[in-house]
DNA sequence: CCATTGCGGCCAGGTCCTGACCCCAATGAG
DNA sequence: CTCATTGGGGTCAGGACCTGGCCGCAATGG
């Protein structure tokens, strides 16, 4: 074997079991105590935090250093890596999003097909697991496939549903792909259309079928400063928001854990209950964060809640 | 630079930007060009695959080959995976929690601190991000550290509180850790109670301060086939569970969205609504997910949720 | 057709890797 | 305390192998 791939297979070796007598390494490796030492003091030259616990039950492990090492990774590892980044980059933790795809392209694109195999297995329960639903879901693998495109400057072609238009109207795009953006709860790319000779932003969601073809392009400069700049400057008009305050007679830290990071709780300061605060394009959001607490409710805005609120208590009050 | 360093940086390049002439990677490495197709010969090698093209703009690009390589990851990229996967761990997805925290474990104990920091620092969103909420939280930083005392065999102490007993009575337990189980929305410790000399299933939910020792013991054999029977076998009675069944006058597709994995939905015969069922221990889920839904509502099972729905009815009406 | 770029054989020179031997330092058990 | 065990590392001789240069070849696209 040769020096380099011994090394990479210490690193592998360190990686898994994390604690290794120095002669059972040097075993594995089929190479002397001497070398084996050598190899450890290589692997720290190049940065990596090697400790060594010496006398009986000595031996090596590898720790956290000034540098993350090249991580070598099981197959069951990867998937759950790749399954986990593609939750994230449905958009569950704010501002996660564009660095998990990422991340998930660099995994993905370098993980052998049975692998993928696996992850598409999965992707059926990922996908779905997110009850608050609403506004159509984006494919994680859509997604890659643009985040691959952007990263290798490849011509990309997809089909595109213009607003308003009907999905069977939806027109063949050969764009130059810049530059993906995580905008709300959207995703938008940023990209040189070449029929139209000019810089547009596509709306993920609306594309059909999108496919890189291999063909590389000559990067160029984007007319303004930031991709999430001309995103939201080509946005025309911002969905309808509500802007929710719900006065609750509830522990703070119910409601709060109800609501989670999507909104505001503050303390009331006569001690009874707490005030809620959403900005929402969809009611029934508050509507499900409501059912989950305990307690009076009163709502401050928008008007609108109210009815959702009368006609949710309806359909559940002739459910009985 | 030494050869395995050298190989290392390569591998690094072809996983960032995908494509790269051959000179290009010849000059960054500081070799021939001569040396650089070497150096790729020797990746092929090591089983990663190397595409090539030849000709005006040719290069080399790291492609999806047999085995996954070593994954060189940038700060962000990292943080991402670590996230990613501490939300994996909390459950979200069937049968990947146990895999995800060894992932986790892997990781996070190779990242550097600042890394670590960056993380704890997006934890708050991050496990705020389930807004279903119920049961008691674990933390993933216990989760890893009990992980990491189950990988290296490190004697693990932590103060724990007996069913029943209240919270200050919590005991100091020596424990040899054996395996971290994933049981229905619990965790558990299986190990070897050095105290009471015998094997052990622990709630990590009732641990306080879990940390290892940095002493490592023997590992003995677990009397039991399987670390996932014996917890099994040591729970005395499961938590009250409902088995919901529930017909909606809705589309099957929005009933579903709605519900996502956790329950199944089946249209009926005469094309009225659906049949949603599902299995909790908490009836709130349910009455969450109908009220994100619209169509009538009939309870089939069980008769407490007709009781929650109508709460939750009068409360929505008295707000209004 | 031809410039460009990867492929790989061959060779000479020399780097550096290996294993062996040695002594030292730290550690923990008896 | 004593001693076996285990990592740390200096030194040395031999040689493996790495490097860069040179070459002809193959594939690619203008």
């Amino acid at each position: 074997m040769s020096t380099s791939a011994r090394m990479l297979s210490l690193l592998s070796l360190l990686q898994t079991h994390r604690f290794w007598p120095g002669d059972e390494l040097a075993t594995r490796l089929e190479v002397s105590p001497r070398t084996l030492r050598r190899d450890i003091e290589r692997l720290r030259d190049l940065g990596y935090a090697v400790d060594a616990a010496r006398g009986v039950a000595g031996g090596y492990q590898l720790r956290a250093g000034g540098t993350l090492p090249p991580l070598v990774l099981e197959d069951d590892e990867a998937v759950a890596i790749a399954v986990g980044l593609r939750s994230a980059a449905a958009g569950s933790v704010g501002g996660m999003a564009e660095t998990s795809v990422i991340a998930l392209t660099k995994v993905t694109g370098l993980m052998p097909p049975r692998l993928r195999r696996r992850i598409d297995a999965l992707a059926s329960q990922t996908d779905a697991a997110r009850p608050w639903g609403g506004g159509p879901t984006v494919d994680a693998r859509v997604l890659t496939t643009l985040a691959q495109a952007c990263r290798d400057d490849e011509l990309l072609h997809f089909g595109y549903t213009t607003r308003g238009a009907a999905d069977s109207d939806a027109v063949v795009r050969r764009v130059e792909p810049h530059r993906l953006v995580s905008l709300g709860r959207r995703w938008y790319l940023v990209g040189f259309d070449r029929d139209r000779d000019d810089w547009r932003s596509f709306r993920v969601d609306r594309m059909s079928e999108p496919a890189s073809t291999g063909r590389r392009f000559l990067p160029r400069d984007l007319p303004a400063t930031d991709a999430l700049t001309f995103v939201r400057s080509g946005i025309r008009r911002m969905p309808q928001r509500y802007d929710v305050r719900v006065v609750v007679d509830a522990p703070v830290d119910d409601v709060r854990r109800a609501v989670g990071i999507w909104g505001e709780v503050e303390p009331l300061p006569d001690g009874a209950g707490c005030r809620l605060s959403m900005n929402v394009d969809d009611l029934r959001w508050p509507v499900m964060v409501l059912a989950q607490v305990e307690g009076a409710i009163t709502v401050e805005s928008p008007p609108e809640l109210r009815d959702a609120l009368r006609r949710t208590a309806q359909r559940f009050a002739s459910a009985t």
